[in-house]
DNA sequence: GCGACAG
DNA sequence: ATCTTGTCGC
């Protein structure tokens, strides 16, 4: 049943650390958020960050290797769709936590290259992905393979936390209860290794149930929880809500014609 | 050895 | 991941 060999691991992970060394860790994009710009700067020929994507896939239930792939696009500003495209697929690369990406990479870059091929005016500026970048046993997850591979600014958001280097739940949950009264909406990962992996979130007033915000390429994790928060209506960011549920109405439009 | 383990 | 409406609580 399962067909993952130790010899697959190894190549995987091989796979992962090649492309590792073109990770990029900081900020490298030309625009800036309309929140941060200055009174003087608004008369000036700046680009402005407007679209913002977010992918997503729904699987199955009676057939398990069915999955429906989304990509969608928001304008930052009103958090309204401007694009969204979905591929249904027949999934053979099993899940195997660590190797998210070897499953759901390949169709989530046959979205973006589609767009990109046709040189689409609302190519997303930025990606948001469900999944971790960073936030990861080696470093490298899903939201890391996909802007490397797609050579576009990441973020990776986990609806739970994967526990990595010495994090665990009722860590976060107790950070969280400290700080006296100071109860923060934020509260950052910092592994055994000393190194800050990302960011725990309360994205929503009164929400007990944090979102997991860990960078993935081409971008600093100041600006990505900047950008998270900017989309988060709900729970989870706008990008990542809207592709979840396009995924599964298509593929229950599909289902229907069965 | 055992449990934990993004989606 | 997948199913699933209303409902309980602040």
């Amino acid at each position: 049943m399962n067909s993952t060999t130790p010899e697959l691991l190894n190549e995987w992970i091989e796979v992962q650390s090649k492309l590792k060394r073109k990770l990029v860790t900081e900020d490298d994009f030309t625009w800036k958020l309309a929140s941060k710009m200055r009174g003087g700067d608004e008369g000036e020929s700046c680009e402005v960050l407007k679209y913002v994507g977010g992918v997503d896939l729904s699987f199955s239930k009676e057939e398990q290797s069915v999955a429906c792939a989304t990509l969608v696009v928001l304008d930052l500003k009103s958090l309204e769709i401007v694009y969204q495209d979905s591929l249904v697929v027949r999934l053979s690369v099993p899940y195997v936590p660590g190797f998210l990406a070897f499953r759901e990479a390949p169709v989530l870059l046959e979205l973006l290259d589609k767009m990109k091929a046709c040189s689409h005016p609302f190519y997303p500026q930025l990606l948001m992905v469900d999944g971790n970048g960073i936030l990861h046993p080696q470093g490298f997850g899903l939201a890391c393979h996909l802007g490397v591979l797609a050579n576009i600014p990441t973020i990776g958001i986990g609806k739970s936390l994967h526990h990595v280097d010495g994090l665990s739940k009722s860590m976060v949950r107790e950070l969280f209860e400290m700080d006296g009264n100071s109860s923060q909406d934020i509260i950052p990962l910092v592994g055994d290794s000393g190194q800050t992996l990302g960011a725990a979130l309360l994205s929503t007033r009164g929400s007990s149930k944090p979102i997991y915000v860990s960078i993935g390429h081409r971008i600093s994790l100041a600006v990505a929880i900047d950008i998270v928060k900017l989309s988060c209506k709900y729970r989870v960011p706008e990008t990542i809500r809207q592709a979840d549920i396009k995924s599964r109405q298509h593929l229950h439009s599909c289902r229907s014609i069965h």
